[in-house]
DNA sequence: AATGAAAATGACAATCATTTTCATTTCTGC
DNA sequence: GCAGAAATGAAAATGATTGTCATTTTCATT
């Protein structure tokens, strides 16, 4: 962990929600502090190697990030503002386990969204 | 409707599920038809404004196209191999619509995927 | 302090999907 | 057939993201 990502991760924090890897840049650079947008994109990855922060795509294809819990839940995301609930998941996990057993699969993981538009939009 | 249209969705349908624009104009030009990417864009559009086609995005943020209504499946990925077995996804559909109406969202999607370690391996 | 190797940085160029532009071609109804 | 509207496509423009590479910073060791 060093300056940069730290920096990043406070902007994300800060921002309280998502934000484009451009939308980080300008966040720290309108506060006077220095950085390329490269050094940004670099920060994003591996904090999301790292499984810090996670990636999803807005409806124009841009991808937003945003800190994640390390408890394992999934995303209720709106394809026009952004708007994401965490939900739980129970009924997937058993589902994925059920479903790798049965295919003779072990050391299971899943992912899984659901996108839609919100209530607001 | 016209015929550039008509082309693209018989692409799509013979190409049994998502496709991404280039995919598509590659489809259809291998066959010997003549038809511009910006056509196959256009079309796309259009299909997708009168709900014909859905969009999603694969990790890369390139946007892929599949006919509405098509039964969509999931994935079994071997993270090792690579190995994958097609599901269906019934229980998740459900799961996904439920919690999807009971936060207010509309027009909704979801992906999912399972990853494992398979039996070979 | 001085050194030096490895990692980080950032300006700039390259890439790639998608959109825009605009001149040309094809459809449409008459 | 004909005028006007819509569709087409080649090429340029756009915009996010990635690659390059010279320079700077970090940091452990002299």
């Amino acid at each position: 962990m060093n300056k940069s990502r730290t920096r990043v991760l406070k902007t994300l924090e800060h921002a309280g929600g998502f934000a484009s890897a451009q939308e980080v840049h300008q966040l720290i650079t309108r506060q006077g502090e220095r950085i390329g947008l490269t050094t940004i994109y670099r920060a994003l990855q591996s904090l999301q190697k790292e499984n810090i922060v996670d990636v999803l795509r807005r409806d124009d294809g841009e991808a937003i990030y945003r800190l994640c819990g390390d408890e394992h839940h999934h995303h209720l995301v709106c394809k026009k503002c952004g708007r994401t609930v965490e939900i739980e998941g129970g009924a997937i996990e058993k589902w994925a386990e059920a479903v790798a057993k049965e295919h003779g699969f072990r050391e299971v993981g899943h992912s899984a969204e659901i996108f839609g538009t919100c209530s607001k939009c």
